[in-house]
RNA sequence: GGCCCCAUCGUCUAGCCUGGUCUAGGACGCUAGAUUCUCAUUCUAGAAACACGGGUUCGAAUCCCGUUGGGGCUACCA
């Protein structure tokens, strides 16, 4: 690979939130450019003025920022090879539809939707090739006339070349593809604008695109684009079609399946290392038995070699255990910083966190992150600590009613009220006074407090969640537990 | 329907190109045990796969063919 000759682009449209399997496509080209100290280019395919919109365009950039992929060119910062926004490159492609129509390479086509439709029914019913028939390259200037005459609105189509077009894909191998099945493709549209086939070659020649990296999907595509490059005269790019991502079910991911975008699985609270991380182990591998890999490791082990030629189904059970390994491993800091727009949306410090209260919610985060899954589960951890009150499982309130608890609890009050501050130490030695006072000891000692103070009979060590505690909640939560009736 | 791609534990995958070292390795999940006041974490152990059928070969997960299954494309959507 000749380095910085390397130029990748990850080309989305903007029709929707950004799809965890753009992001994986976005996420592998990003990485082969770094990999290679080439150029990741960012590209927006509007052509399809009815379903674009400007909104969805911020989201990709959002989504790909926070996933830390940053392009090297792109709409918001421009480059060489400019615009990168396909609607603010309609006279470049008037160019090159010149220049097939000077080689007599284009013609215009009259055939309505309608038409087309029953053409194509009529084909797989008789078994043949649905393909357009290309009826309308010997147009006569008659029939012409009288189309236009008819207000018909003409697209303009490629003619395609008759001979077989082998696809060299460095993931699957030579593909070939035989002509007739494919008909003369539409290369503008009745709106003026260029098609995706059309748009998307200019671009990769003008952008001087050197590896096309796209999903699967857009293989049997291919031969249209490679014929479009033949006539322009113009060298091929590499290809390399990538593996899909599939639903739980082997069916393509969709909403069914749960979340399928980018944005989704930030508000929930996945870490982008973690996520990204998940992502390049869908369908790629380093070829030993590495997986939490950092950024600069991804970039480093990366390889087209490494790619599967199988689909792969995105499993969040894996996602959920990288994601929580992540969190085990943030840095405190950085987590809570993470972790207390979660705790706002639980309800929680509405009005912003102080320094003192930063420091305390940190010792909050750093108990309770080895529960997580995600971020969004935090608010439910850490509602012990933040809550004035707990609320007493009806499971569990033998515990604080029996003979046994009841001393347990009273002993311990007497204990606590008469200390200044209520360490793990602390607590730790108070307990071993009950122990030896009362003669009990394990869930008959600890049982008790526990309920009493979390509400639950699991959660996390105790002195750990008692050192959190101010003491008046300590003692607010023991009195309470003292008089709470059985039922 | 036609064309194209794909096929190793439930899932992500290593091995396949360059057949023997594969009684097929790792990870998630699952089960059991250890630790612990409990749950989670952590650690240990276990169950779990070469889709099927032919062929080539002394020998096939690995090469070839077929079948089946899955996916994709077949748009004036990208």
């Amino acid at each position: 690979m000749s380095p910085s000759k390397v130029r990748v682009r990850f080309a989305p449209s903007p029709t929707g939130m950004l799809h965890v399997g753009n992001a994986r496509s976005a996420l592998f080209n990003y990485l082969f450019a770094r990999k290679y100290k080439g150029k990741f280019i960012l590209r927006i395919e509007d052509t399809d003025i009815e379903r674009s919109e400007v909104l969805y365009i911020d989201e990709i950039y959002h989504d790909l920022k926070w996933l830390g992929l940053d392009w090297d060119e792109g709409p918001d910062i421009g480059g060489e090879n400019g615009p990168y926004r396909q609607s603010e490159r309609r006279d470049i492609y008037k160019t090159y539809l010149k220049k097939l129509q000077t080689n007599d390479l284009a013609y215009t086509c009259y055939c309505s939707a309608e038409e087309l439709e029953i053409r194509r029914k009529d084909a797989i019913q008789n078994g043949q090739a649905p393909r357009y028939d290309n009826r309308c390259r010997h147009l006569t200037d008659e029939q012409i006339k009288k189309f236009e005459q008819e207000g018909r609105k003409p697209v303009i189509r490629f003619k395609m070349p008759e001979e077989n077009i082998v696809v060299k894909d460095l993931i699957r191998g030579d593909v070939e593809f035989d002509h007739q099945l494919i008909g003369d493709f539409v290369i503008f549209k009745s709106d003026g604008g260029p098609s995706f086939h059309f748009a998307v070659v200019v671009d990769d020649i003008e952008m001087k695109i050197s590896h096309v990296i796209r999903g699967e999907d857009h293989l049997p595509n291919t031969p249209r684009h490679i014929a479009l490059f033949h006539a322009f005269g113009c060298e091929l790019p590499l290809f390399a079609h990538m593996s899909m991502t599939m639903g739980p079910d082997g069916t393509r991911l969709s909403k069914r399946h749960g979340a399928t975008s980018v944005n989704q699985y930030r508000e929930l609270g996945y870490l982008p290392d973690a996520f990204s991380n998940f992502l390049a182990l869908l369908g790629w591998s380093p070829g030993d038995d590495r997986e939490i890999l950092t950024r600069d490791e991804l970039i480093d082990l990366f390889s087209i070699e490494g790619m599967t030629k199988s689909s792969a189904i995105f499993g969040i059970d894996k996602l959920n255990w990288m994601n929580g390994m992540y969190i085990r491993q943030a840095p405190i800091d950085k987590l809570t910083r993470l972790a207390i727009p979660y705790l706002q949306k639980g309800g929680y410090y509405p009005n912003g966190v102080n320094e003192s209260e930063f420091v305390w919610i940190s010792k909050v985060v750093d108990a309770v992150r080895g529960y997580l899954n995600c971020l969004s589960e935090i608010p439910q951890h850490a509602a012990l600590f933040m809550n004035e009150e707990v609320e007493i499982e009806e499971a569990s309130v033998e515990f604080i009613r029996s003979d046994e608890g009841q001393k347990v609890l009273q002993l311990f009050q007497s204990k606590i009220e008469s200390m200044d501050t209520v360490d793990i130490d602390a607590f730790k030695s108070v307990l071993k006074d009950i122990q030896g006072e009362l003669d009990v000891k394990g869930k008959q000692l600890y049982m008790p407090l526990r309920i009493a103070l979390t509400g639950k009979k699991e959660g996390l060590e105790l002195h750990v969640a008692v050192a959190l505690l101010e003491k008046k909640k300590i003692l607010q939560r023991i009195q309470t537990a003292q008089a709470r009736p059985l039922i």
